[in-house]
DNA sequence: TAACACCATAAAGCTACTATAGGGTCAAAT
DNA sequence: ATTTGACCCTATAGTAGCTTTATGGTGTTA
């Protein structure tokens, strides 16, 4: 199987495929006499795996985590339920960020309901005086 | 004013606001014999304008837009209206990708409750058997 | 043999910064 | 007089997860 079947199953690019192997998520794959690199079913699993991580908004660190833990198919899976636990909670913190921003957005809005010149507009006159907050750290890397 | 003054008001880094004027967000200002950035209350208040956008995560497009839009004094503020308007949807679309990403964790979260095996985990099994979505658009700036 | 779809690599671009390297300026303390 | 320390300068690279571009090889069909 080429690479372009392959980013087809994935759902994805061929730039993608080539990215992910060169990060190390995806082994690289037996060449051609051409070079052009031939999968298999496993790269096809692997790959699947991959997207469907990605869907879920894991980071390519959290992925790698998750394959390592796999390769390692003695253990027991305590280390995949704490992992998704954790994303989980990202994606909580992340809804309560956007809850709020939004909240602050709503209010702005109400602040200027018709077109009007520009030094009456509420908008821009809260833009302009909002207290600056300090710059919070990230809880998450969901963007 | 000197530059740490500034980011000190506005609440940012002095790499910031190097930042900020390299992209065009922030005239550059004078500077003094020792070649040092001179900031007036002007830049205090843009930089302060600029901070409170990104504060409501709009992009350096946006606030691109915004500034350019105030540097028309004597049109109306509809566009400014607009543009928020936009971002709103934007925060909205998120936030209801947010949700339904969460309950898809959550689902999968449910599929193994205990330590098992690797290959009896219901999580990983799930992450390999998921139907891969053909990959969506950005519909927002939002990450 | 020419067109066309596919494959290859390497490097740059995207967003909004942060971090690092290597160096200059200035006021106060020694 | 000099040294310390806090501040300033520029330029470059790194972050995440790709996409885009440039340049060129491969393989099948008309």
């Amino acid at each position: 199987m080429k690479i372009g079947e392959l980013a087809h199953v994935g759902q994805c690019t061929v730039g993608t495929v080539r990215y992910y192997e060169k990060e190390g998520l995806l082994a690289p794959p037996a060449r051609t006499a051409a070079n052009y690199r031939s999968y298999t079913h496993i790269h096809v699993d692997r790959l699947r795996f991959i997207r469907n991580c990605r869907a879920l908004d894991m980071t390519h660190g959290e992925i790698r985590a998750l394959l390592s833990l796999i390769d390692q198919p003695a253990s027991d899976c305590g280390g995949v339920n704490q992992l998704l636990d954790e994303h989980i909670a990202h994606v909580d913190i992340r809804i309560a960020e956007l809850f709020q921003l939004k909240q602050q957005l709503s209010e702005l809005r109400q602040r200027c309901q018709s077109d009007k010149t520009m030094d009456a507009c509420g908008i821009l006159q809260g833009l302009a005086s909002m207290e600056t907050e300090p710059r919070h750290e990230r809880n998450t890397h969901l963007g």
